[in-house]
DNA sequence: GGCCAGCGTCAAGATGACGTCAAGACCTGT
DNA sequence: ACAGGTCTTGACGTCATCTTGACGCTGGCC
């Protein structure tokens, strides 16, 4: 059984969404507006996120930058914008996918269990937690020990975390990183790379100045070794 | 750099596509019709599939059944029928979206490039392993070992064990691997191949002074063999 | 035997990438 | 409006890597 959240101010449009979801045996959960849905995805974790671009208070399209700025949850766009640029805008701060209104149901119930699908096996829901000899990293419940001791890490930082971690001890691109934490865009401001894996190891390495697990590749990227 | 196979039957529509893709730094395959494509798939392993419905030989949705017997590469369809219908089919036997033609151009790379965002990161990279008895060296996560050891190779170091065991056994003339891996204008600089050839065995050679997989033929260029 | 061309070796200097730091911009909640 | 935390941006020291040149060795040829 699979959570979804619904994000729409319009009643109509989430009665037949929630009607239709339960019918298909999933949870709702609903939110009117971006406040809301970005507070209940820090509280709660849906499997997936359906997502109306107008709303009453912010902007979808920076409730979507904001919640990719701590979660990896699938999120279907729906719109009522058909403007190609509106939605390669959507595609790149994150959206799985990108749905104009109005829509046929079961066509959007369809793409539904695609994204399910696709989904990693988990990014959520299953809370990936790695472990070290020092290090405790929790990516569901974003909580963090260095030998014990709770450490505090920033949504940037995580984002950096969950890809590195990924493939425990693979090699991750500079190119691969920067699109996956700053968006397609960034992949050349290798600054960055270098502020927030000296950030990292400050505080996730017992001795930062001879890193054991967060390495750099000299001129390809980086990797995290457990 | 990833590989994205194209099967559609229009040369047109083939044409723009692969110049769209190219321009974004993708490498192209193509296939004209379903048995090809079900062929290329059983051969080579694209990071992406786009797949019209509309083929000559068999029903486009048979190519999707088919290939998800054996593979779980992204695949986005193509087709001209808008019907909900069609879409669910195709979605639920496992394509990872439906975009209807006429498209945009743009739209589509965006979609494109969300599929290959959600694709598990380890599908991507086509990792080329040469092993030997005492060497292991792992082309796509820059790993090396000699009986055992891990060794660190240089940038400029991996791209002479790229080319250099592109072919095993085969003889590399000392122009082409000056080119490979300087660039074009370095043709003449084989003062850098005696520096670097002697480097690669020191790091990679039992007995440096007495190789046995980096060779060099007088005059003529070097080679590898396993 | 002596000469030459090409290869192997070495080390010093130049280069560029990385690690580090801090100031300012930005955003958020009070 | 303010205070706290976070992200961005630029400057700078440091280090690994690359470049460059000098020298010794070897094998073929006269």
């Amino acid at each position: 059984m699979t959570t979804i959240l619904v994000v729409d101010d319009d009643p109509a449009i989430v009665r037949t969404l929630a009607i239709n979801l339960r019918a298909r045996d999933h949870r709702v959960q609903v939110a009117h507006d971006g406040r809301t849905a970005l507070q209940v995805l820090t509280e709660e974790t849906p499997d997936l996120v359906l997502l109306d671009l107008g709303l009453p208070d912010l902007d979808g399209v920076s409730v979507l930058r904001r919640l990719r700025g701590f979660s990896t949850v699938p999120v279907i766009v729906l719109s009522a914008r058909h403007s190609s640029d509106d939605k390669v805008e959507a595609l790149d701060l994150g959206a799985n996918d990108y749905v104009t209104k109005p829509f046929g149901v079961e066509e959007l119930m369809a793409r539904i269990r695609a994204a399910l699908r696709q989904s990693p096996a988990g990014t959520l829901t299953e809370g990936r937690v790695v472990t070290t000899a020092t290090l405790r990293l929790d990516l569901g419940e974003h909580a963090a020990e260095l030998n014990g001791a709770p450490v505090h890490l920033t949504p940037t930082e995580w984002r950096m975390v969950d890809t590195l971690t990924r493939r425990p001890g693979a090699l991750v691109r500079q190119g691969d990183l920067l699109r996956e934490v700053w968006g397609p865009s960034y992949d050349k401001e290798s600054n960055y790379l270098r502020v927030f894996m000296a950030q990292l190891r400050r505080k996730l390495e017992v001795e930062p100045s001879r890193p054991r697990h967060f390495l750099t590749e000299p001129g390809v990227g980086h990797r995290f070794v457990p």
